[in-house]
DNA sequence: GCGATAAAGTGAGGGTGCCTCCGTATATTA
DNA sequence: TAATATACGGAGGCACCCTCACTTTATCGC
């Protein structure tokens, strides 16, 4: 919506300046609270006015979008890698580890891309989708090797995922996560 | 906390009345709402003021514990009753779909209670204890019988329930949450 | 450099919902 | 029927949300 650069006109600098420092400044506050950051907090700590987060971010989920949108674009990437790893179900498998740290790192990240997925245009929605496919990519591969079922999809493993993320943020057990990861491998596999 | 009946003494028949009245207009703001209802929406569909909505639930958590303590309940009654059906894997897999059933239905369980579960002493805490229990003795005889491997805990399994249902009110799929369950499902199996 | 002007910034203020507190009302008991 | 414990009511203070009319400033053509 509100990209610091645009191909038709650039940015004001000192426009540039505030949305990145009010993009800074919320991916703080949301390593430390989560979803529910307090939006006159993260404007003061930008050092900006409210009505100036608001201009950059008109809805809250717009600045979560933001957050969020390195996280999903990173972890396309890495996905883009591992898809020359040589053993195809172990590259998946790394994946979904990776996958599991930057949500559970980001916290309530699960929940708010699945709150952001949904509305077609954003940024977040296509950096989501391309995750997606990329991930589908790894997927593929592993199910032409035989390692993993043909009749998985990747949205219905990907929300399982968030599923065990969303849960976790109440009954914070990392040993609980991994086992319930290894259930879902479990449940994929040939 | 403030139970309609207590051993030491009776509550006022007035106040029975407003904790029914209370109850029920809960029940109803959350079915359609989930766990963000209004609790001065609560109380005037109640007849009541909000100082009495908070006399018999200091906290919103109280009352959410309040309204899905009948679910957690009723979900052990299930499973003690699948119990003795004949086929160990069949009374599992019935039980997981009356849960993911009850948590649809009672919008938000999933998380309410996970963020409940963890306050020794509620009602709550008690109530999901003895559904734990009961679940478990499901998944042990699933176990007895070679269906289920040995080394899955309910509680990882009962997690992953929750999780799916909470990511399925973000992205509402029907299909897929039943999709979602049977990996969960085939990742359970021996 | 120097206006002109579009873009950006500001923050008071109105709105919503949360929760507390204490004066009032009433069920219960003797 | 009076005394008293119990419960009820709702105004009010608080936190956060979001808007909008006004002020400030970066940018651009000269």
């Amino acid at each position: 919506m509100n990209e610091p650069s645009q191909a038709s006109r650039q940015m004001r600098v000192d426009a540039q300046r505030n949305y990145a420092s009010l993009l800074n400044a919320a991916r703080v506050a949301v390593s430390e609270r989560g979803a529910d950051i307090v939006l006159e907090d993260v404007a003061r700590s930008a050092g900006v006015a409210i009505g100036t987060l608001y201009r950059h971010f008109p809805t809250r989920q717009d600045l979560l979008d933001a957050v969020f949108l390195d996280e999903t674009n990173e972890l396309r990437v890495r996905a883009e890698e591992l898809a020359s790893a040589p053993v195809p179900l172990d590259a998946l498998i790394s994946w979904f580890r990776l996958l599991m740290d930057f949500a559970a790192r980001g916290r309530s990240m699960g929940a708010a891309i699945m709150a952001a997925k949904h509305v077609q245009g954003t940024r977040i929605h296509t950096s989501n989708k391309a995750m997606h496919e990329a991930g589908k990519v790894l997927l593929f591969r592993a199910q032409a090797a035989e390692q993993i079922r043909t009749d998985v999809q990747i949205v219905d493993v990907l929300r399982l995922i968030y599923g065990i993320v969303m849960v976790n943020e109440y009954a914070s057990d990392p040993d609980g996560t991994n086992r319930m990861l290894d259930l879902v491998i479990a449940g994929i596999r040939t």
